[in-house]
DNA sequence: ACTTTGTTTCTGTTTTTTCTGAAACAACGG
DNA sequence: CCGTTGTTTCAGAAAAAACAGAAACAAAGT
């Protein structure tokens, strides 16, 4: 399978990105690669287009699958396995923003209810420590049901709070 | 200067946190040690509690200082620098979400753009990949504006935002 | 002007993360 | 039940990032 510049130039870029957020370069550069593709690919596609090993690629599907944003598909009378991304760009959002709250978020969330209570309760601690505490806890407590919220809606639902932008904003201080 | 058990606790998340999200270990550190101080602290005595480097410390705070979290301050008769983290969350929140934007958003839209114009023009790349390539850069670009305008709010308003939540959605909704 | 005090830059080391290739494993068809 | 085809696991190698310490640099007081 031979890549376009185009292409090349989006596969890039997008691992790039990706490792500027804590996700391997080459993950990144697999799903980049399927949702440009407009057909389902195999492991071993992928692995020659992109230029890296075999296992790497194995790894990184079920890592990507994990997330959501990849789907395993088959053909008949060829036992391998292909697979696809997402199409949709405003689902894909979607599930790594939830994903991401749930493995991180959520997580030190928990962490600063504990520290919330070691510090109004323990002797340690001078008394603005439990104040900075608390008011992180409030932030991720709110972003967490925030982000909550916003994964529940449609991709067109998605689409038109980003597109209203401001005016969401308008209605809110209001 | 010594550290109570939820502040340690405190700063090695936040540390893991930083990490997860691209942002080194120790400047992360750095950043919830001056959160959580009462007062502006030294260089120096950040490189004491946290056990780091006085150039690493050099580094990290210039470059929470270029992300706008962290500020100097004086005291009369020290020549010493003293820093000190902006107290609100809701405005660390804001500035990290629009430097954020600013350095990696903005930059992929730029890219989408320019691959957006050579995919629909080009020949070599088939035309799926260049309604993938549009349908992205839809998303950075109601993204960014999103993000814009989200930046401008008060924290207050910020605040009310999240607070509000899914009613938020219902409004954008109908 | 020089010394003292404080900050930054730079190079080499260490640590961490990512990636590879081989070997083990699984499933299916003949 | 064995060979073929495909996938996964794992230990070690390679690459990237972070970090330490020394040396250079700056500024201010004396």
């Amino acid at each position: 399978m031979t890549l376009a510049a185009v292409q090349k130039k989006f596969i890039l870029h997008w691992g790039e990105m990706g490792s500027r957020w804590g996700i391997s370069r080459s993950m990144a550069q697999m799903h980049a690669l399927l949702y440009l593709s407009a057909e389902p690919l195999t492991a071993e596609t992928i692995a020659e287009t992109l230029d890296i090993a075999r296992s790497n690629v194995s790894t990184g599907l079920k890592e990507l699958q994990g997330w959501g944003v990849v789907k395993v598909t088959h053909r008949m009378g060829d036992r391998r396995d292909y697979f696809e991304s997402l199409g949709d760009v405003w689902d894909m959002f979607r599930l790594i923003l939830l994903e991401r709250k749930r493995r991180e978020a959520d997580q030190t969330l928990t962490l600063l209810r504990e520290c919330e209570a070691e510090a109004s309760s323990g002797q340690t601690a001078d008394p603005a420590t439990a104040a900075k505490v608390a008011a992180m806890r409030e932030l991720f407590e709110l972003g967490c049901s925030f982000g909550d919220a916003a994964g529940k809606l449609s991709p067109s639902a998605m689409r038109r709070v980003f597109q209203l932008g401001e005016a969401v904003f308008r209605f809110t201080g209001s």
